[in-house]
DNA sequence: AGAGTGTACTAACTTTTGGAAAGTGCAAAC
DNA sequence: GTTTGCACTTTCCAAAAGTTAGTACACTCT
């Protein structure tokens, strides 16, 4: 049974390793991470929305990387993707199971993120203060 | 008592929201999550290592990158530089304890990344065919 | 009725960023 | 005594990101 898939080893252990230069995981963990992409699926963790909302939503996102970003996150099945073809189009976004389960742990590095901020604030004025008086 | 920090509303909550465009929390979610960030973050939250260690662990960092990412963890008071003035020079980084804590996250959102990727090469698979046919 | 706005993009162009290579200054190994 | 390693910084060019304009049509406002 040469069917076994390529992504194991001999002894059955998932190969990938974000570590590895070449690994392709390492380009969906950018996908997911990447400046737009952490803020398009923690938007779409509350609903539904479709692309000029959403571009609302994470405000700063030109047209043109928001699109870039969500295709990659459909192609890699976090984000699925509804076009109803009417005129104007409507085109509605939102995350597969897979993708909920992700963005899940995204929103806990967010909130992490957020509470902390004080300490990061503090942080960057001591790290200033130093550095100027050297 | 106007001594309330800035980063509190009226109602006492926390400000810091990275969805604003301006929001300095978007900058360290950056830091963070990015490219190089999050890779030297899991790789420190082993144990120390020293920068070309690092280097090596993190494997297709360019110096620069590698030593612009780490000034930005530790201006952020994630990572802590311990630097011994020899000749040769030896650096040692490490994760403060928050660090650590939100290296945990990354590390949580890592494996599961890297534990989904055998779906994800399927789903890049059925996209691809998908539009060539098309 | 004609102008303006909204929809979901793509294409062309410009600016910013990232990476590759070399420089630094000295010591230990070969 | 030449190569190697250390922890970076600087310079330069390619790649990525951002900005602007264009599409084709419908709905709203005046």
């Amino acid at each position: 049974m040469s069917e076994a898939p390529e992504w194991v080893d001999e002894h059955g252990r998932l190969v990938f390793d974000v570590f590895a230069q070449a690994c392709t995981s390492r380009a969906t963990l950018e996908h997911i991470t990447g400046r737009w992409g952490i803020l398009a699926m923690a938007a779409l963790h509350d609903g539904t929305l479709r692309f000029n909302a959403l571009r609302r939503r994470v405000s700063g996102v030109s047209e043109k990387m928001l699109a870039q970003t969500l295709q990659a996150l459909e192609r890699d099945g976090f984000v699925h993707r509804e076009a109803q073809p009417t005129i104007p189009p409507k085109v509605e976004y939102s995350l597969t199971p897979r993708g909920r389960r992700t963005a899940a742990l995204l929103l806990a590095l967010i909130e992490d993120v957020e509470g902390q901020m004080p300490e990061v604030v503090e942080s960057n004025a001591e790290y200033d203060a130093a550095k100027r008086e050297s």
